[in-house]
DNA sequence: CAACACCAATTGG
DNA sequence: CCAATTGGTGTTG
């Protein structure tokens, strides 16, 4: 089950979860000092959006984000979003991009509220397998996968 | 503020 | 294969 929030800004989380409680409650522990509002219509046409780029990863949604965190994570996630589908990079090359270290590299991207927007997916440890990921590596390989077999398609 | 614990890593022994 | 190390962040005193 996916969760999709926004701000007046833009979207600022995209979580997966057991139930609707459950997610709601990810949200909240996220965004402890906001004050939650259901929407289940409004954000329909982002939603929709976001659901057609993870069956076509090519076709990155470009819709407003609003991110939340601090500057190093929000360089690291900027970088990110530099990825292209198909492609990944280790910590250890995101870490000498950002001048820092693979350990903060994880931890940031471990604390990434917007899950398939910000392609944390693709980063991979130095050995070039996949390490970990926030919401189950089952997710990661199918989402790498999906991406490999798009970029071979010819368009 | 400082101290401490928590990691999706990496490197060296 | 294990252990030591490392850095950003949230929590706690």
């Amino acid at each position: 089950m996916l969760l999709l929030a926004s701000s007046a800004k833009g979207v600022c989380a995209l979580l997966f979860g057991e139930s609707a409680a459950a997610l709601e409650e990810q949200l909240r522990q996220r965004f402890a000092a906001a004050r939650l509002t259901r929407d289940d219509t409004g954000l329909g046409d982002w939603l929709s959006q976001v659901l057609a780029q993870i069956e076509e990863p090519r076709r990155a949604a470009r819709l407003p984000l609003d991110i939340r965190g601090t500057v190093f994570q929000q360089q690291l996630w900027r970088a990110l979003q530099q990825i292209p589908p198909g492609q990944t990079r280790t910590y250890g090359e995101l870490a000498a991009q950002l001048d820092s270290h693979p350990r903060a590299i994880a931890r940031a991207c471990a604390s990434n509220p917007l899950g398939l927007l910000v392609p944390c997916h693709r980063v991979i440890a130095s050995d070039g397998r996949l390490s970990g990921y926030r919401w189950g590596l089952e997710r990661k390989a199918a989402l790498l996968k999906a991406e490999a077999l798009a970029q071979d398609e010819p368009w």
